[in-house]
DNA sequence: ATGAAAGCGCTAACAC
DNA sequence: GTGTTAGCGCTTTCAT
């Protein structure tokens, strides 16, 4: 490696020396160049290219009053929240877009309230330019300490609670109740009438909305129906045996997510119950390794996670360059909901 | 919220005005306060307290060269880095003890090797004071990025490949050799004789100094009685195969990691061989929800991951520290080799 | 113990 | 087009 006797590290102003030009036109030239004659943009590019020059970024920042950087926010309300591939692709989404946008991921992983202060201050500090954080349950107080900090977030999944209330925060989240109206509508187009429900969380708004569009279809629909789960496989199998003991006769089932769906597979099977033949069922995410790879494959409702995350990122830049144009608070945030699709598989 | 209408943050200047100090002293107070009198420490915390002052990153950044970052590099070799356990363990030590140590984590995730060029410059660029990296397979590239790009790194796992060959980089590893002698001696201890190995992929210096310890014990074993697998189940299970068939009278088998241990389990219990009755099996990680869980629950080498990546961040900081006071390079970086422990359970 | 002042490396008016 | 200049907010000698 030909590495010169590094002494100090190259600045702006040994750059401009070398080139024989100003600063001024050096640092032009370093952000694009617009309005320099071709000629002086190579001779400080060059100069640039031998030196070895990387603009310093804390010195770029305190002048611009932008750090290039975006956190993502981890609540952890529950154990193994990075585990769950949900999670891990909609972190990659936003990696993705972060990258291609030239901005940094900063990881805060807030796992008690104690953390809550910790992140607010971090916010506050103006270590970020934006936050990205997530509608888990239970999180209102760290909700509640994202707005206070001032920093300019986008929620993944509609946020809920009494601090979300009026706050009328910016999210992007998949249109669950449409997601689950298409599912149910399915069930009913391929001659089910006796169809059942296993819901999710009653304090996660997807599984609320996912019931709604349940009511929306099926608005006299019984309550014994619809049976509570809480998104995990044991859940829907346990959701499962309870529905077919209290109507014995149902012939659909539509769960609230693929994991419980797959649980509710089990149990059909335990009992000897035919699927589709006997009762149809459809999920909801279609979970890589999870829909495909159940028997039988689970018909079930798309949602593009990945795509969310990168929508995260895009909505919180439009939010940033908005307001920086605009001084102060532009139009109301506009949140987007993305569309679902139901995937046809065996299942139903 | 008595929120007074915030005009432009408080600067320590007015931190100072408003405590009647100089910004000197203001600065000092808000650092700990080492050397100004009782008096004008109050004064000024309560300045800080009543502005809600909060000190701005990059100025500090500019004058100290400490950004008080500390970048994680994550490679993707493989698909699904992040539901790993291991891996999700591990960050959550990195991350606890950052947080502990006051310290931000810059997340780098690195798809491919068009990133390597990315991660290298944003390390050369003086985002962050030092870097954590993982030695995954096929990494060679991103090594060397790492170590070009001049920022103080430690890896997690004992690096390979040419490049790592002389560069003598810390890291922070379990005691894997050990462990696996250990292991073996049990199986030896309580009687075994004819102990065959499950290893894990060749190109991962974790499954070869595995191997290496099943070999310290037994210098002298066939050939025949190891099977390679890739650290999954499904290659346990096969690998298990495989040695039944070469060797059908062996009587214990000493997996590379519980995952195989599990698939291993698998084809004895299909061959109907009793375990450990007919084969004893002994794994190695004690992967929380695998190795208790299986059926009988797995032998196995306790690794403590979320120390080790705790570990990883202190390494880090020493050497930050000490380069700091040292000036240049100053003793050779100490890597260190975290204990392992077995675990009995039922299957060995 | 405290203050005055220099300067970290950069961008953005503003002049030319 | 290009250069000059004034800070951004902070830490840190160096006097006092």
């Amino acid at each position: 490696m030909t590495e010169r006797t590094m002494g100090p590290r190259p600045t702006l102003e040994s750059v401009a020396a070398r080139a024989g030009v100003s600063r001024a036109t050096a640092s032009r030239v370093v952000n694009g160049g617009a309005g320099v004659r071709g000629a002086l943009v190579d001779k400080v590019r060059r100069a640039v290219e031998e030196l070895g020059y990387i603009p310093n970024h804390a010195a770029r920042t305190l002048v611009t009053r932008r750090t290039g950087a975006i956190a993502v926010i981890i609540g952890e309300p529950e154990f193994r929240v990075f585990s769950d591939p949900f999670f891990e692709q909609q972190v990659r989404g936003i990696s993705r877009e972060l990258t291609a946008q030239d901005a940094q991921l900063v990881l805060l992983w807030a796992e008690g309230p104690d953390d809550h202060t910790r992140i607010a201050r971090y916010l506050g500090g103006g270590h970020v330019d934006g936050a990205l954080a997530f509608s888990l349950h239970n999180d209102g107080a760290l909700t509640a300490a994202i707005g206070r900090s001032g920093v300019p977030a986008v929620f993944g999944g509609r946020p809920d609670g009494p601090e979300a209330a009026g706050a009328d925060v910016p999210y992007v989240d998949c249109d669950n109740r449409g997601g689950a109206r298409e599912a149910v509508h399915h069930l009913v187009s391929i001659g089910r009438r006796r169809i059942a429900h296993i819901a999710g969380p009653r304090d996660q708004t997807s599984a609320l909305d996912r019931l709604a569009g349940f009511h929306d279809v099926l608005p006299h629909a019984d309550p014994e129906v619809v049976s509570q789960g809480d998104f995990t496989t044991e859940s829907g199998a346990r959701a499962m045996v309870e529905l077919l003991a209290r109507r014995p006769d149902l012939d659909a089932v539509f769960a609230a997510n693929d994991l419980m769906a797959v649980g509710a597979l089990r149990t059909l099977r335990e009992r000897g119950l035919a699927v589709p033949g006997d009762v149809a069922v459809v999920g909801f995410d279609d979970m890589p390794s999870v829909a495909e790879l159940a028997d039988p494959p689970l018909t079930t409702v798309r949602q593009d996670i990945e795509g969310m995350g990168r929508l995260m990122v895009r909505l919180l830049m439009g939010i940033l360059n908005h307001d920086k144009e605009a001084g102060q608070e532009g139009g109301a945030p506009v949140s987007v909901i993305t569309p679902t699709a139901l995937v046809r598989r065996a299942s139903a």
